[in-house]
Parts: structure tokens; sequence; C-alpha cells
DNA sequence: TATGAATGAGCGTTCATTCAT
DNA sequence: AATGAATGAACGCTCATTCAT
């Protein structure tokens, strides 16, 4: 799945070749189908990879029973510290995230994106709930909240790795968590 | 090209044939290649033409010197007005970003992907110095300020490729802008 | 479909391969799925084509209301005479028949083939249930003596295939009926 | 080669897979080629225990010295019993014989099939022979007849395949000689 | 100008065979 | 001796592109 992954990088999610992730990895074309059945299969595989790092990375990283502003401080932090942390795997998100998409026709070739995304805002929307039953957060409509939170960060990501923004600088999720938090107004 | 949108649209952007686009179109195969020498070329034109429409709709969506937190309201307002005018088109803007990502090995299909994204970038970075300049907004990095924002609507417009938004939810401008502007923070 | 036959006679049902079909039809591998949406559908275009021309030579050739015997004997001679006319068809008969071989797993490759060998027997078993009707012929049970003298061809095919007898020895047509129609005993 | 004739009577000759018949032999792929060198050693190998037994079954079943008639009606019930008998072996027949179809190209997979059938027959030709010298049969052409005889047993194997006709129905060896030996005229 | 039949390079996948253990 | 993970040649099939009509 690394070099799978290292070929989506290196070449786009369209462009991904058995026969690349073959040389890519070291192994003859067939000894891939020993441990994926498909192509498709492969991709989920690495997918489900990208998705299980990111949860096991950000769940370890965001304290339990935190202040609301404080979670939401953490998870930003934790973002992008995973990109700093799984630059490969980074890389190639955009490229899974739009298998994800459904079709008018057709499944879409991984249905799972669209759970896990799901799965992340609900938690953030409890957050931002929270936050406002505590009277800490202005009347906000947490669903939307939570939905503009992992939007700005996913759109970040697709900057990134169109080499539009550096994602490492130091001081980005400070900045991220003020404009997030205070707004950009006074 | 409306017809390759259909197209994609309803099968994805891997799965794009030209058989499928020439009878979206009622066109012969052939006809096809009269007017875009390859499927390259045909899915240049077809980012062109989003691009095109994009641009176009929201600068005359948004007056000239507005006060810059009207500018952002405005924006926020026209980008999403833009995502209900032309419905079938943003529903393959993902489909077409992805192909705008450089990779290590290749030329990236679209390379005016990223050229488009530094204008609109820039343009609102131009408003967020404007607006810390006048005292109006907080001192916030002015570049990060505007590359959250065009995130922000950028993330949104997967989330709702995957249905999990809607946004032609008429509150919607007005809690981004809110959210943008203020935070989420008291 | 005459190149894949063609094909077939040169190596065997086993070994046709698209690339050599479309070599000795003198057209492109993507042309023959013009015509036939796969492999296994050329397959079974060939086994209809050889059917149907077998089954009009034979109808063609048997006047309607013979006698029993004279229609055994003119049934006998129709075939082998359909041998020498389509000899080119009859090399391949036995690949094919090997296909319609119901197996415990799987559908068979080709259906048509038992329900065409019924259709044969049944007609033939009607002329022996005439033929001991109307006293002409030994009380033989009519089904079995319809699959013997279908066997008994069939069985020659292939020994023709295997080069084993000459289906266009003039006279083999009235030895296989004396045979069948008064046996070997005296 | 027991597993290997299971494989081929459950799924077809074609279609017979050296992993398949691994595991119904319930040994690993590696030991297959400790035994047969390659694929087409293990089909001659199946195809030779196949014509091995049939051979020793029917020379043990018929008597020396019979007379012409008798020696085919023990003939034919003795390889209708071996059908019984070895009813495994028997579904693959068709299969294997195919294989000795001499080709136009390459030789064939399965030489030894055409030298068995020439075999057999001989020595049936010899039996009709034997016939018409001892004033027993008719002055039929003893090659014919016994090419005959044994085409009419083929074929009835290839219909039993089908599922057409049912081999070890009691009365049918009798049925058959009575046939053969009077014909069905009167 | 418009067409779609024809093409063949190229891809995903299979499976006979090998060989280190 | 027995194994099965690894291999890559080879095949079925697709689809962007061409070109005669």
């Amino acid at each position: 799945m690394r070099g799978a992954i290292r070929v989506v990088a290196s070449r786009g999610g369209h462009n991904l070749k058995m026969i690349d992730v073959a040389r890519a990895t070291g192994v003859g074309k067939g000894t891939l189908y020993e441990y994926f059945p498909s192509k498709n299969d492969l991709i989920i595989g690495c997918f489900e990879l990208l998705i299980s790092r990111y949860e096991a990375y950000t769940r370890q990283a965001i304290k339990s029973d935190l202040r609301p502003d404080e979670h939401l401080r953490q998870f930003i932090k934790a973002s992008l510290d995973f990109c700093k942390a799984e630059k490969e795997l980074m890389e190639v998100m955009m490229d899974f995230l739009t298998l994800g998409i459904p079709r008018k026709e057709g499944e879409p070739l991984l249905p799972g994106v669209v759970v896990g995304y799901e799965q992340v805002i609900n938690e953030l929307a409890d957050v931002m709930r929270r936050g406002t039953a505590e009277g800490l957060f202005r009347p906000v409509d947490p669903q939307i909240a939570a939905q503009s939170l992992f939007a700005l960060l996913d759109g970040l990501y697709f900057q990134a790795a169109m080499g539009l923004i550096n994602l490492e600088e130091e001081s980005l999720p400070k900045k991220l968590s003020q404009i997030f938090l205070a707004g950009v107004l006074k």
C-alpha cells in the first residue's frame, strides 16, 4: 500500500497502474493480487490506511474532556501535525476523496469517504453544541460550524497539494485557531 | 462541453469516455475531434468554462469599493449563489480540481487550476489587508485569512458533492459569514 | 465467424485467442468486439452458425413424407453430404460440442448444444415410431434407436476429425444405412 | 490424477487449473510438480489412466474365442458396464478426447487418443472379419462396421455426458446389441 | 462538415511454473 | 519431500484516436 501511495503521489490517482505499483513496491505484478483481489480493493485499502492513521493520530492527540474551545484548537493542531507526520499519505488524500463522491450512475468507488466525513463532522458538531450550551460559544449553528471547520482544513489540504500553502509552517495552527474561533472582525 | 460536464457529473472524472460525451452531446465521436484535438483538450476546455463562469459571476455579483467586511459577505454569498445558478458545473468541480494538482512526475493535466486559485486568493488577500489597514479587522495574517476563506468554501463544495450539506439552503450565506467574520467564540 | 472457425480448426477450441481470430479474419482486435461483445459470444455465434447450417442443410435435403426407412437413409446421406459441403465447419464440431456439456459447477458455455441434440433426436424418434407403427421396423425402442443413429454419426464425425475415416468416401452412406437398418447379422 | 479428474468433471477440461487440482487432491501446488513436470503431463497422465482402465476392464470382461456375435454383445455390455464402474472417469472422457484431435498447426495434446482408437477399432474389425468369414455376418465392410460400433458407443457417451441418456439403464446393452446386430428393419 | 467503423496500444487480471524454506 | 508465496508472460477487453465516406 505504501508503494501504491507513492505512485499515486507521484503520478496522480488517475494514472494509477498496477505495474507501477508493483515496481514501486519492488514485487511482481501477480504478487499484488495475492494481497488485493483487484485494483479497486487496493485503492480501498490505501484509503482505509489513510483514514485509520488519521483517526488514530487525532484521537491520540486530543485529550478527552477538554473545554470546547481548547478541543477545537487541539483538533486543528492535530490535523496539521498529521500532515507533517504522514506527508506522503496527505499528498494523495485529494485523489482518494474524489473517488468517494457519489455519482448519479454507479456506486462510488470509495463509499467509506462519506461515512468517514460524517463521523468526524458529528464529533465536531457535538463539541460545538457543548460550546454553545456552556455559554462559551456564540449561538452558531453547531452542524454548520462543524462542517465549516472540517471544510476549512480540507480546503487547505487541497491548497497544500497545489503548493499554495505550507501546512508545516509553525505559526499556522495558532493563526487558523484564531481565525476560526475569533473570526476576522474586531 | 456541456455534454462532457453532464457525463462527468453522472459518472465521475475518471470514467469520462469520449463516446459518452459524444452521445450526451448528440454528435458523432469524430465530430468532437473537430472541436477538441484530444480528450485532454476537452477536459481543459470544460475546466476553463467552469472558471470563466465563476469569475464572471462573482465579479458581476460583487460591487466594487465595498467595505472589506461587506466584500467578504458578498463574496461568500456570490460563491454560494453560483452553485445554485450553475449546479451542473459545480457537481464536477472537484473532479477537475484533482486534475490540477502538480505531481512529482509529469505536468499537471490542468495547470490553470493553480493559477486560478492564486488569483482569487490574491484578490481576497487584498481585501483582508484593506480590512486590517482600515482597523476594521483584527490583525490577522491576510494571506492565511484569504486562503482560509477560499478553503472553507472549497471544502463545503466537496461536502456538498458528497451530499453532506445543501449549499442552496437560504440561511447558509449568513451563517457562514458570521462564523468567518465573527468566529465561534463569544 | 469464418475466421474464428478457421482458427479453431487449425489450433483447437482451447487455444482460441481473439488476436488469432482477428488476424485470421484480417481485421483489428477491437473490430471483433464491434460484432461480438465477448469471446464467449463469438464462440456461441460460431456454434449457432454451425447448427443453423446443419439444420438448413438436412431439412432441405430430406423430402417430407418419406417412408421411414427411406427417411433414415436420406438422413444419413444428408448428414454425410453436409460434411463434404461444409468441411471447415465440421472440423470444429467436436470442439464446440465439448463446450456444451453441462458441468456440476457453472453453466455450460453452449447451452444450445443440448437443446439442438434433443430436437434432432426427437425428430428421429418420431420416424422410428412411425416405422414400427407401420410394421416396417422391428419393435425396437424408438428413443434408443434414434439416439443410436445420431450417436453413430456423431462418433464417426469424431473419428473423421482424428483422421481415422474419410467421410467423403462415396460408398459410406450406403454402407452405414445397411448396417444401421439391417444390422450386421444375417 | 483422481483429483484432476474430479476437477475436470466438475468444471470442464478447459478451466482445469493446477490450483484446483492441488486443492481437490489435498496437496500443495508445488507437490503436483514433483509428480508431473507440467500441466500437459498431468493431462496426459489422466488420459492414460482412463485408457488403461478401459482396456483392462474390457479385456477382462470379454472371454476369448467367443463367437463373433457374442463377442460384440459382450463388448457392448463391457463398455457400458465400464461407465457404471468408473462413472467419474467417463464424465471427463469427452474433454480428453477433444484434446486428441490432430490440428493443422501444432501437435495434438494427446497423441495417444488416435493410437488408442486405432487399436480398439482394429480388434473389432478382426471380429467383424471373422464373423463374415464364418458366414455368421452379412457381407458388411468389416472396417466400417467396426468403426460404426465404436462410434455408436462413443456418441452415446457424449449424449450421456449431456444428460440425454442414462447409460446405466439395465436394458440398454441388450437394446443396443439388437439394433447393431439385427438392425432396425424387419 | 459530420460520422462511426476500424484500429491497436495498453491495462487489469489470470495462472502455470519456480524455488526458498 | 512438501509447500505456497512470488513471478511475469500472456490473454481478454477497453477506448482514445483516425480516416474513408
